[in-house]
DNA sequence: TTGTAGGCGTTATCAG
DNA sequence: CTGATAACGCCTACAA
């Protein structure tokens, strides 16, 4: 292995200085240039990163860290910043966190030992020991975060969606197809996202002026699991409701298991709208209505935002930017005659 | 930041030797011992990475290089050795290859250059360059590769499934439900695992005596366009199959929304088998059958494997491992009167 | 534009 | 068991 920058010395005869500004970019006698270039090649140099990183701080990666690769979402934010800063000569670590404060804080060090020039984060529901870990990290590499809102005293870099105006256009939607008992599958009571889609439920209801039905709400964890029981619970009411609105994606796969348990038919039976991912929706027998993320917009944007962030750590401000989702409407919701 | 060893030798009086020694794992006097730990979690001292990578060469991460991340499979295999690895220290890196031969050698490039520990590949189906990359790379740190078999002269250290055998089994079963006329959505005509699970195909007619029909063979090339394409191949062939077999998971995809498409019933109009994802055969009515990979089973078998070949590379030998696929059954696929 | 030399934070060798 | 010291490969003043 190992070919280093003495054995370019040896075989152009210029200095350690030359060859070394030379390959960052600073220009030296156009001789030299191929001098050095045609020892590169022969020699097949390659920098020895962590000899470049003890100098410069820099380990051209970044961490990301999700709470799981489960999750369309996630998943597809991973794929496209990866291809974009990959595009920038940044390689991409993996940091998959729980909730579980002991085995994420031992990944967490992992990761920062590995010196990431800066942080990509999707928080979990359960966040607060993150949120003081992210905290910590601010003051050294950008960080940015990515669905929900930290609840910090420290301003973050958020990227969001409007998670209320796109669950209000979803169940206003259905409100005026007619249904007035509409089920809600929310996720965990206390996280971000979940509450204000909830409020975006309830706005819709309030505009329409129909009136909230406690029972009509039931939560769960944004897991598949907690989507099956809480669409179980909504069909053992006493008034099924006539449609549902499940938000997120794991939840609305729980949410189709449990229409086949049922042998409920989705649209005809009970109308149902789905949250995420638009591959799921044309499988499905109707095609299934659903409120779509812009995705890749949002994966786009905090790739190049996090690159700015490191060129020009001088001029970043936090700031919130939000995204507005999609409306996708398929034949899952029918009108109530 | 960088609170360095010598910080850890000021306060503690003792030499450099001793505390990196003991940081190493190397006994000191119980006296020291104490000192260290205290003055450790005081400074909140954490290794250079790039310090200790000069010297050492390790850097304590992984590469994984998969064809994409929007595929269930390569997914669930990064998501398991992410968590097997972390627990040893290890990070992991994600690299996606297109098959594109420029693009890729740059993010490749990449890669090496953080001087990864081991690598895990999950080749994608043109893997021309990335075969020939990898012979270079075996030299000097371990490679596994997984799914598909390699065509080179160097000895890879394979992971893969019974493919031919369980397409076989999944055939017969469609056979011995009464079908004679079973289409099968191949994947691309060339790669090793489309003509293995192929092979199973013919086994199983053969076994069965059932004569084998050219136009049932429809090639895709495992994306989901292509499943789609080759489904509406044989709805409109003359005699329209009775059973189709898809072998992969995206191509499924496609397959289901072609079945929805021209309004064929799964099972009903059609008997249908798919591949890869249990998930998606439980959302759907009636649910899906299935050839599942033991992807869990698998992901960390290779993930000890490549641990094991990163400590103790002198013992390693490559060899062929080969996993057994499982037949999901659901209703899917019915008799034929 | 080029060359020289010092140092980044660790580990490893070798005396003590 | 401990301590000094020389690498590891590169970048970056500084001087030429």
């Amino acid at each position: 292995m190992a070919t280093t920058i003495k054995d370019i010395v040896e075989r152009t005869g210029l200095s350690l200085g030359t060859v070394s500004k030379y390959l960052n970019g600073v220009s030296v006698k156009p001789k030299n240039k191929v001098l050095i270039d045609e020892a590169v090649e022969f020699l097949d140099f390659k920098v020895n990163l962590f000899a470049r990183g003890l100098r410069t701080k820099e380990s051209k990666s970044i961490g990301i860290i999700i709470p799981s690769l489960e999750l369309t979402f996630s998943t597809k934010i991973v794929a496209i910043t990866e291809k974009y800063l990959a595009q920038n000569g940044y390689v991409v670590m993996i940091c998959v966190v729980t909730g579980d404060e002991e085995i994420d804080s031992e990944k967490l060090q992992n990761l920062v030992n590995q010196s990431v020039d800066g942080l990509l984060v999707i928080p979990p529901a359960k966040n607060r020991f993150l949120t003081t870990w992210l905290e910590k990290m601010k003051g050294f590499i950008p960080v940015i975060v990515l669905d929900r809102y930290l609840e910090s005293n420290v301003v973050f870099d958020h990227v969001v969606v409007d998670n209320r105006q796109a669950a209000k256009k979803a169940v206003t939607r259905l409100l005026l197809k007619g249904h007035t008992r509409i089920g809600i599958i929310a996720g965990d009571k206390g996280g971000y996202t979940s509450k204000e889609r909830l409020l975006g439920y309830q706005d819709a209801l309030n505009s329409q002026g129909v009136s909230l039905k406690p029972e009509y709400i039931v939560y769960g964890d944004f897991s598949k699991k907690s989507g099956y029981d809480a669409c179980q619970e909504l069909f053992e009411l006493q008034n099924v409701p006539t449609a549902i609105f499940v938000t997120n994606y794991d939840m609305t796969v729980g949410a189709l298991e449990c229409f086949n348990s049922y042998q409920k038919r989705i649209g005809e039976d009970i109308s149902l709208i789905g949250f995420d991912s638009a591959e799921i929706s044309t499988i499905l027998t109707p095609k299934l209505s659903m409120v779509i993320q812009p995705v890749d917009k949002m994966a786009e944007f905090v790739a190049e935002e996090l690159l700015k962030a490191i060129r020009e750590p001088e001029n970043v401000k936090s700031k919130s930017t939000v995204f507005t989702c999609e409306l996708l409407i398929e034949d899952s919701i029918q009108s109530i005659k």
